[in-house]
RNA sequence: GGUCUCUUGGCCGAGUGGCUAGGCAGUGGUCUGCAAAACCAUCUACGGCGGUUCGAAUCCGCCAGAGACCUCCA
């Protein structure tokens, strides 16, 4: 399988092409993801973020890369809008509802947790926050203050941009000019402190009432908007790692001001390969909480919201979003979903069948030639919707050997099924719901399929229709077949 | 206003110069006591106009529409 990892190509915003990954450090791979904003529930957008980074990280263990996947908690809130007067977004919610800016840090942690969980997200290997991290974020302000890149006005410290653009080109990741953002700045709060306009904070100077600050050389103060990313992701990657993901929202200025930082402290570019996610969109919209058009996971589950007309797994969710690529914009409707739930079902109805297979002296397919063709998607920039049409390619072929129009020889069964579960489970990080099949339920089911047996062969309809009409009416559906009966 | 991106069949969504994407839905058939599932076959495309080319959904230009970023946001 290490023979697989030359193969991977993966999109790289800095080129703006697909590039042949490489890693720094040979069979290791350093990713950091930007993680949320702890200050309220995660919505559905959100998730699609961590849901596409996740199947990074995955795929790349699968082609046996040893990961070290970072993804932080931002527990200092940001500065907010202009109405905001700069007020941090985190404390502000604190004091509206009384309570701890940590306590609401906590509770927004744990339901991100468990939110990815259902999900079924692998979590990442370091989770550091942002207030756990204050020193290192000074150190990081410090340095690029002694490398001549910030200067301090009041207590906060700027980063100066159009030093930094002497040497550097500010920008590039976004694909932005420096005289255009010039033009385009408008005024903010905290701008007569600037040098100038397009000069962003890397420490804020804290007003009596803001709940969190911290001391610094500079005085009592938070950090800025983007220091936490640079200074976590050198703690723990290094000043120039492998992957750095997010979403495409996050490019400018977020993104940007990150290079900027880490090549103002260490002289470094910090990051080989930029990887940005697309946003999922309702209604066309892109998903956003602010502009009321998001919905919570917890409600697409239950069903308890007005945008969808039932209540979908997450796993279904999950498969959903496979289906797009994760550079791609996905619309959310409740008609998608429904299509993709149905083809959830069918390929795990493929999946367990896989089970019970006949094998023969000979494959009637190719089955080297297909597994081939799900790592051959994967290595390109993560193609999982072209994985997903592969697989069942392959759900094809196993309905087919079921139904004795296609065979299988032992060896190919063997492979296709490691294949399988490596992709649909490990890779694409697709479990099969459970439905029902518990040990209580089972033998009473047995005996319930075993009692319309004896009707059917006595031909009672009747009673045998009975029986299926009512065990469908409680969510159970059975299936007859030349072998007999089946539910789920 | 500036910068950038997108526009694929009933729906979702791949593809980026010639060769079937795939899923869901539809239609016809096989199977079945009838269903369901499955299998086989099949239908509906590349926003508009022009250009390059032997050949364009795919490259170029213009037009129309949509979206993202420019401000915290995955």
């Amino acid at each position: 399988m290490s023979s697989r990892k030359g193969n991977l190509h993966v999109y790289n915003t800095l080129s703006g092409k697909k590039e042949i990954f490489e890693p720094i450090n040979e069979g290791l791979v350093g990713l950091y993801v930007c993680g949320p904003t702890v200050y309220s529930n995660v919505h559905l957008g959100n998730c699609r973020s961590f849901i596409s980074f996740d199947v990074v990280a995955r795929y790349l263990r699968f082609i046996d890369y040893k990961v070290r996947y970072v993804r932080n908690i931002t527990d200092v809130g940001h500065l907010v809008d202009d109405a905001d007067q700069g007020e941090d977004k985190i404390s502000k919610k604190a004091r509206l509802e009384q309570l701890e800016p940590m306590e609401i840090v906590q509770e927004y942690t744990i339901d991100f947790h468990k939110v990815l969980e259902q999900f079924n997200n692998i979590p990442p290997n370091i989770e550091p926050t942002a207030t756990g991290h204050i020193i290192e974020q000074i150190e990081l302000v410090q340095r690029i203050i002694e490398n001549g890149f910030a200067y301090e006005t009041n207590g906060s410290v700027y980063f100066d941009v159009e030093k930094y653009n002497e040497t550097h080109p500010y920008g590039e990741l976004s694909g932005r000019k420096i005289e255009d953002l010039i033009s385009n700045t408008r005024e903010l709060d905290g701008q007569s402190e600037k040098h100038a306009p397009l000069d962003f904070a890397l420490w804020k100077n804290a007003s009596d009432e803001h709940l969190m600050k911290w001391p610094s050389p500079w005085g009592l103060g938070f950090p800025g908007w983007h220091v936490e990313c640079s200074a976590m992701s050198t703690k723990y990657l290094g000043e120039q790692f492998d992957i750095h993901g997010g979403g495409m929202d996050l490019k400018f200025p977020h993104h940007e001001c990150e290079i900027a930082q880490g090549t103002s402290a260490s002289g470094l570019s910090p990051v080989k390969y930029w990887l940005h996610g697309n946003m999922l969109t309702l209604d066309g919209k892109k998903m956003s909480k602010s502009t009321g058009n998001s919905i919570l996971p917890e409600e697409l589950f239950s069903g308890d919201n007005t945008f969808m007309e039932k209540a979908f797994d997450p796993m279904v969710v999950r498969f959903f979003m496979m289906q797009a690529h994760y550079r791609s914009t996905l619309d959310f409707t409740s008609e998608a979903l429904v299509a993709a739930e149905k083809g959830y079902n069918k390929l795990m109805e493929a999946l367990s069948l896989l089970e019970k297979l006949e094998v023969s002296s000979e494959s009637s397919l190719d089955v080297n030639e297909l597994i081939n063709s799900f790592y051959t998607a994967m290595d390109d920039d993560f193609n999982a919707p072209i994985l997903v049409a592969h697989l069942f390619d392959a759900v094809k072929f196993i309905n087919s050997i079921n139904d004795k129009k296609a065979t299988i020889s032992k060896e190919d069964l063997f492979s296709l099924k490691a294949a399988m579960f490596g992709f649909v489970n490990i890779v694409l990080g697709i479990k099969n719901v459970e439905s029902g099949s518990d040990n209580k339920l089972s033998p009473v089911m047995d005996l319930v399929l075993d009692l319309r047996q004896e009707a059917r062969a006595n031909k009672d309809w009747g009673t045998s229709d009975k029986i299926r009409n009512g065990l469908a009416a409680a969510g159970i559906v059975v299936k007859d077949s030349k072998e007999g009966s089946s539910w789920k």
